[in-house]
RNA sequence: GGGCGUUUAGCUCAGCUGGUUCAGAGCAUCUGCCUUACAAGCAGAGGGUCGGCGGUUCGAAUCCGUCAACGCCCACCA
């Protein structure tokens, strides 16, 4: 093996084992006797492309996945796509805008045809690269929110809720996006804090010549404008009780109405009043049974209503308004203000509050066992602080606007009746699963339709992409269309879930309903928020600001593990993590570690006639107390989802305790052979490793584990079982610390004496018999001719305590006194305070008698062996002095 | 305006139910080394009064109060 290079290249490696895993099916799952752990991808948009979160998340979710199949189980990732509605008509839009078509002139199955030809086109990009990552996901269940299967049970689903009389339909206030002109839903309102302006405009009372001042932030709006509000209570504002005002420019007349939901002190306490544009105007509208005008178009023009300005956009009109207004003298001032404006979360449109017909689901019901779930760790979080936010979320929990005026996403399965009036049916509604269903629907609950003719017209509108997703953990196993199958039965519900907390919400929330309203069942055992992934200066990464590494880009320079490694490193449960490429650069030296490592250990040349060293067998029984100790770390780590805890646990253990320590004591003499017995066992050990390091490493691992042993065609790292953790010695790890540090003492001598390494020294234990089982390790490794017990200290020795046990090594000339008394004084000094703390504690009553006396004995003990070392550091002063 | 969270070495973080795993890890830094697996490396070393103040306790990074900074979520103040 001395052929191979002294750097790693991930790129010869990677494709090659990723198609190997693919030929022989290795990521596939069917239903068996064993038990099932499941994870369903939180599904990218199809037409996205990888960013650095999907990078953390999806390099979780395969640890996660190939650790359980490692552990015997039955693992199974479900891979899929969203077809994220809105983002995706707004991405087919703007294209078409740029070959000159527009939507309007297109009918709805010409756009759908160009929709779904730009889906074919870049959809599953995204995915083709999650593989590059390593991602060991079921690729023959690839699913589509939009597929045939996934269709029919949103549409099922739509049906059965209205049944149950869940979703309705009425006019209420919505978030209006003028630019994709939809409804949204409040969850895709992003408030955006602005710097605007508050204007303070003339309202004059009819009949009179005095006038009031309301102030608003939106004094375009003021055509809609249909009451003024003063607060009954407020003494400045009595005199305009039951007077009328004109409004400013428009010259109409409206009444002055009284509600204590005015705030007094806002302003001059007067507020104007639009029903059509503002939540809080619509309510009190309702109330005192005030005119509604909507002055706006759905895109944000201003409509005929509006009587002025017409056709001109709602951001232009204030602008040229407020100029108006100056002109007129109608405007008393203006004032900077700060307030929070909503945006759309996709198209990031100020969003217009808007009267309008949609759909509806009720929340109440799928909340209660949802929140109850959550509350009792049915459906676990990691980290829980996010247990908060949901319980907080779902007691206070709205209805769901679940229509959206798009045409790319699940058509809602209404029809509309078109009959002739005789049958006295006007334009009812009618939900079902098909139009056939529907038009038998119709005419059983409507028998004049038996022999009308009439026709069915169908919903123009289609469904929020989230009441596709929800049903997502079931939908992928079949369980809405047939809830008894196999599949649903066998991964249902599903093991962990790993997501970002900004989709608690959207997705998260809405899952554990539709779970227990389907399945009976919480959808996933553990849910595990990852992080945002930051930069460096703490900001988000988007492409707005080009501060996100082009993952594949990480990939060719660093190699998929190498980057995997770097994501995870900087990833501890639910903190953000700020990417930094020099991660990566760990990840990747660390490849090289380990390549390195496996050139070493495949290079000796093994003699069956050799006899194993004492140093080696020593070596053997140590490693192996610390490899079942790391397992035992590693398993703790992962049932608490701490993986970057996790990878460094395993990390240290190949780098520190294998590299460093374990293969230089066994490692034979240059152009010696090995011992058979230690070239197995450490074969054996580098086997266990490569198990151990495959969740996270998951290519290289597989390369070298393929060069480690003659492997059958098939045969994957993959499905090798982790290493088993067996019994673990403490005292034996326990003695090679002590034997480390008696080491890098007798290194450290060396280096400040500039003692070369060749030259031999002799250890000397003073006052103890050495009862160190790693003898022979000291003595190879520190390069130690002899370990003594001598009684007096050489004048020349240099010393060095290790726990309470004196040891020195005798320098002969090169010892250079002076600098040696400097220490030793140093050394001394630090002790007597040391142990002038601990008599000062053992001197106070009051801690003798109250600690527990393990804690009293402790210090007792501390205290013998301060004093113990005093007198050591004396005697050596002594020694030196003379 | 409410709620939650964070603050420990230059950086990113770990420190569960207060006391020998209590001041830790990785990276970075410094000093020697191109030593026959690896300079993407080896060997050694330095570095923090645990955000401030007050309290409880024999004893506080750890518990309580308070202040400060930062972050996130929620909320209809025009």
């Amino acid at each position: 093996m001395n052929e191979l290079a002294t750097k790693y290249d991930p790129s010869e490696v990677e494709g090659k084992w990723y198609k190997y895993w693919m030929e022989h099916k290795l990521f596939h799952s069917e239903p068996d006797d064993r038990e099932p752990y499941t994870i369903v991808i939180p599904p990218p948009n199809v037409t996205g492309i990888l960013h650095m979160g999907h990078m953390l998340n999806n390099t979780i979710q395969d640890i996660l996945v190939r650790r359980a199949r490692m552990e015997g189980k039955n693992a199974l990732w479900v891979p899929g796509t969203d077809h994220a509605s809105i983002a995706t008509e707004a991405k087919v839009v703007n294209k078409l805008a740029q070959e000159g078509i527009k939507k309007t002139d297109l009918t709805r199955d010409e756009f759908l045809g160009h929709a779904w030809e730009w889906t074919h086109k870049h959809g599953g990009i995204i995915l083709e690269q999650l593989k590059r990552l390593g991602a060991s996901c079921d690729w023959d269940r690839t699913a589509f929110t939009m597929d045939e299967k996934r269709s029919r049970s949103v549409i099922k689903v739509f049906v059965d809720l209205y049944n149950k009389g869940l979703i309705y339909r009425g006019v209420r206030m919505v978030n209006w996006d003028p630019k994709a002109l939809t409804a949204l839903s409040d969850e895709e309102v992003v408030y955006k804090e602005e710097h605007g302006k508050l204007y303070y405009l003339r309202y004059y009372v009819a009949g009179e010549d005095k006038y009031a001042v309301v102030a608003t932030t939106r004094p375009e709006t003021i055509m809609g404008d249909t009451a003024m509000c003063i607060n009954p209570a407020d003494p400045k504002n009595q005199w305009l009780r039951g007077k009328r005002v004109i409004v400013p420019l428009v010259g109409r007349e409206i009444p002055v109405i009284e509600d204590d939901y005015v705030d007094i002190e806002f302003g001059t306490g007067c507020l104007k009043v639009t029903p059509a544009h503002d939540v809080n105007d619509y309510m009190l509208g309702e109330k005192h049974n005030l005119p509604s005008i909507d002055i706006f178009n759905d895109n944000g023009t201003l409509s005929e209503a509006a009587g002025m300005y017409v056709g001109m956009d709602r951001f232009a009109v204030r602008e040229q308004i407020v100029k108006d207004l100056q002109a007129a003298g109608l405007l008393e001032k203006v004032e900077d203000y700060t307030n929070k404006v909503g945006h759309s979360e996709r198209t990031d449109a100020v969003i217009e509050p808007k009267l309008s017909m949609q759909w509806f689901l009720k929340m109440e019901h799928l909340a209660k066992p949802a929140l109850e779930a959550v509350e009792c760790d049915d459906v676990k979080f990691y980290p829980s602080k996010f247990k908060n936010t949901y319980r907080y979320w779902m007691t206070n929990i709205k209805d769901w606007c679940i229509s959206r005026q798009l045409w790319w996403g699940h058509r809602i399965p209404a029809y509309y009746i078109q009959a002739p009036e005789a049958a006295g049916v006007g334009r009812a509604c009618i939900v079902a699963e098909s139009e056939e269903e529907a038009r038998r629907l119709a005419v059983e609950k409507y028998p004049a339709l038996a022999n009308a003719d009439f026709t069915l017209q169908q919903d123009e509108d289609c469904l929020d992409t989230w009441f596709s997703s929800w049903l997502w953990p079931i939908s992928l196993f079949d369980g809405i269309l047939n809830p008894r199958n196999e599949e649903i039965k066998y991964y249902y519900p599903t093991s962990d879930l790993v997501t970002g907390p900004d989709i608690i919400f959207f997705w998260v929330a809405r899952m554990i309903m539709a779970g227990y309203e389907y399945c009976g069942d919480r959808p996933f055992k553990n849910v595990y928020f990852t992080g945002i992934v930051r930069d460096k200066l703490g900001r988000k990464m988007s492409k707005q600001l080009g501060n996100s590494p082009d993952p594949i880009g990480l990939i060719d320079k660093y190699g998929a593990d190498g980057v995997r490694m770097g994501l995870l490193l900087s990833a501890p449960a639910g903190n953000d993590i700020l990417y930094d490429d020099a991660l990566c650069e760990q990840g990747r030296n660390f490849n090289n570690k380990i390549w390195n490592a496996f050139r070493l250990v495949k290079g000796w040349q093994v003699a069956d006639d050799a006899t194993q060293s004492t140093a080696a067998a020593s070596a053997i029984r140590w490693f192996g107390n610390v490899l079942n100790s790391t397992i035992a770390e590693v398993a703790d780590l992962f049932g608490k989802f701490r993986l970057s805890e996790a990878l460094m646990a395993v990390y240290k253990l190949f780098w520190d305790e294998f590299s460093a320590w374990y293969l230089e004591m066994v490692k034979p003499a240059y152009g010696q052979p090995i011992d058979r017995a230690t070239y197995d066992a450490t074969l054996g050990y580098f086997d266990s490793l490569l198990r151990l390091l495959h969740p996270f490493m998951p290519f290289i691992t597989e390369e070298l584990w393929q060069h480690l042993a003659p492997r059958q065609d098939g045969e994957s790292i993959m499905n090798a079982l982790l290493p088993r953790q067996g019994e673990i010695d403490g005292d034996c790890i326990k003695a090679m610390d002590d034997a480390k540090e008696i080491i890098a003492s007798v290194r450290n001598i060396r280096q400040q004496r500039n003692i070369p390494n060749k030259n031999a020294l002799e250890l000397q234990i003073h006052g103890a018999t050495f009862a160190n089982p790693f003898g022979d390790v000291i003595r190879k490794l520190a390069n130690v001719s002899a370990i003594t017990e001598a009684e007096a200290k050489d004048a020349t020795a240099a010393t060095f305590l290790v726990g309470t046990t004196e040891y020195s090594v005798p320098l002969g000339n090169s010892i250079d006194k002076a600098e040696e008394l400097k220490k030793l004084e140093a050394d001394l000094k630090y002790m007597e305070g040391f142990k002038a703390s601990i008599e000062k504690k053992l001197s106070n009553e009051r801690f003798v008698n109250n600690a527990p006396e393990a804690v009293v004995a402790g210090e007792r003990k501390k205290l013998a062996d301060a004093t113990a070392k005093i007198a050591t550091l004396q005697a050596g002063i002594a020694a030196l002095k003379q």
